[in-house]
DNA sequence: TTGAAAGCGCTAACAA
DNA sequence: TTGTTAGCGCTTTCAA
């Protein structure tokens, strides 16, 4: 593979004018660079861009960490973190982490020693995570995207209040008894936040909330599960109107559960989801969900990193520049959701459940408090 | 930030001793090595991984090149990518290029400057694709991904053989008129090939193969567009009774597209996919789809391109080396596809067309040959 | 307008 | 077992 040197050589000139003319081509000499340019060509030359970067500020390169890309709420994250960089020369190093705490580490730590020059990182807890702070302190521009953790650099919704205007909703569409659906909660700071937004619905509306119903998302045996403990709560006499999902691929699981164990949405059961994906709205009856702007989010927290990393004199994290050039960059920046009517959510079934009438109404659920 | 050389001062030794110590502990002395260790630590000493990538043969880096995120079939496949590589130490640098053959020559040239040991890409169009073969020239390591090119490095479903299967079935249901619906066609070779497949099926059934039904993928007049032309095809009175998507996205939206018009799914129209989307199975009715094994493909394009790298005994790309380690890696490989029926095909509806024969036989489709 | 030369941070001979 | 040293391919003063 021909190196600059090589180029040099068949253009007759210096490794210093081919640089230039690659460069900074209006410090050459037209003539020159015509026969640079010609030996480059002919040479296939392709600049080595590890020698630029070593000798340089910066790499060009981006880290991006996401903790999967089989939601596709990330996935449309990415292609708005590649839309805001499209054009500038970037090239986007990733990672996902499977939500694993341990690869989180280990990721950022890989992405630091190939020199990014700034991080877009959805952390599993942003809140609790020294990971940021470490960053911070070392002053590697950064980014989290989706964590919404009010004194961090950070890009979402306020997903508490998201919760609670989804859940809301279902309140005035006439449901008393909802239950929050989660994946493995600690796993997701957003899914602490948003039952917090559901405990606050609830709690507006003077009902009680009820624990979350946490469901391995990986595990095969969801369906089952699901039936499990529907029929456990039917038992109990307590069976839910209403299911608010902590995210819309859960919900989706939810829904083929439910039909499974012969339940009928919305008919038998309201379903809410989080987050707005695509297909919600192909879908029939189309998922009712709390929206938020994915694609946005990448872009903006990319073009937030951007304008970080820019903002420095030197591309070099500096230690002691813990003032990014725009202070607002330090702190998040909480895009508008938006709640999606679908026809996953309806009225309770028939049966309405007056607090304090304990009849048994064949067919009805009974009411807490 | 610390280098090798601070590090060095600290632990009393020279650079040569730390970059053993790192590298290949077992050359340094247990007591240097802590030494070395200790003031590794002490000064947060983190590698510059672009001095190795320079200096050695190998950066570690995969250059990933897709056609966008948008379509979870390739997030997926990048979940299977990465699966592949992760604890190899490998990152990967990704691109994508929204079906844009100018983007593509762009982007694999970026990922070539930055010394990727290999490539991954799905190209729109791999046959006629000169970009390959100058890949192939250069020696650098590559397998195409979804693209099924017969004579090149690649992972894919047979596109014909599974489309045809796929057709089979709504023949084998009953239908006659069935017709392709495709995004840009021209964009994508694997389209082009189940178009074929789908002939096949048609003309071994003594059918017709009607003209692909075209639609814009980006343009958001889909559900008008889909309407209007079953309204023109109904007036020519040769209605469709079953749609074949070329994709399970295209089916979702011509599903929507369906509904909108006032059309059931699957009791006027039935509807197949192509790709086997993970949500397709939560819909419903189901998506009746052909199901690509996009992980694996992914993880297999990955784990052949993997060995292609370490087959060679330099990690520079050698030109004249042009035989692989492994002969077969520079063939396709062919992973099976899968008929996963759904809930949206059906018999098609009672008054069908038989072409030429203008009798209504009450439900039954009349039989071919 | 061009060239010579000094590195960027690291690895790997080669010597000691 | 450790150190010295020569680069990897490039950019960028500084001089010419």
């Amino acid at each position: 593979m021909a190196d600059i040197r090589d180029v040099a050589q068949r253009a007759g000139c210096s490794i210093a004018t081919v640089s230039r003319a690659l460069n900074s081509p209006h410090l050459v000499r037209p003539e020159t660079l015509a026969r640079v340019q010609a030996a480059a060509l002919e040479l296939k030359f392709r600049p080595n861009a590890l020698g630029r970067q070593l000798r340089g500020e910066r790499t060009g390169l981006i880290g991006v960490m996401l903790p999967t890309l089989g939601n596709p709420v990330f996935a449309d994250c990415l292609e708005g973190i590649e839309a805001a960089i499209e054009g500038t020369g970037r090239r986007l190093l990733l990672v996902t982490t499977q939500y694993d705490p341990e690869r989180e580490r280990n990721a950022i730590e890989t992405l630091l020693q190939q020199r990014v020059d700034g991080l877009l990182l959805t952390l599993a807890d942003a809140e609790h995570s020294a990971l940021v702070d470490d960053l911070d302190a070392e002053g590697v521009p950064c980014q989290l995207v989706y964590n919404d953790a009010p004194q961090r650099p950070c890009v979402s919704v306020d997903n508490r209040a998201a919760a609670a205007q989804g859940v809301a909703m279902l309140i005035e569409a006439g449901h008393r008894d909802i239950v929050m659906v989660t994946g493995a909660l600690h796993a997701s700071d957003r899914a602490k936040r948003r039952y917090l937004g559901y405990g606050d619905a609830m709690q507006a509306a003077g009902l009680t909330p009820l624990p979350a119903f946490e469901i391995d998302f990986n595990s095969g045996a969801r369906g089952e599960r699901v039936r499990e403990w529907l029929a456990r709560r039917e038992r109990d006499g307590v069976r839910p109107t209403a299911l608010f999902c902590s995210n819309d691929l859960l919900a989706l699981g939810v829904m083929r559960a439910l039909r499974e164990a012969g339940l009928r949405v919305p008919d038998d059961m309201s379903v809410l989801g989080f987050d707005g994906l695509a297909v919600g709205e192909l879908l029939s009856p189309t998922l009712a969900t709390v929206v938020q702007p994915s694609v946005e989010i990448g872009r903006h927290a990319a073009q937030r990193l951007l304008a970080q990393i820019d903002g420095r004199s030197d591309g070099r994290p500096s230690a002691d520049a813990s003032v990014p050039h725009d202070a607002s960059l330090a702190h998040a920046l909480i895009l508008p959701h938006e709640i999606r009517r679908g026809g996953t959510v309806a009225a309770p079934p028939h049966k309405s459940h007056a607090p304090g009438s304990p009849d048994a109404e064949p067919g009805a659920s009974p009411v807490s408090k």
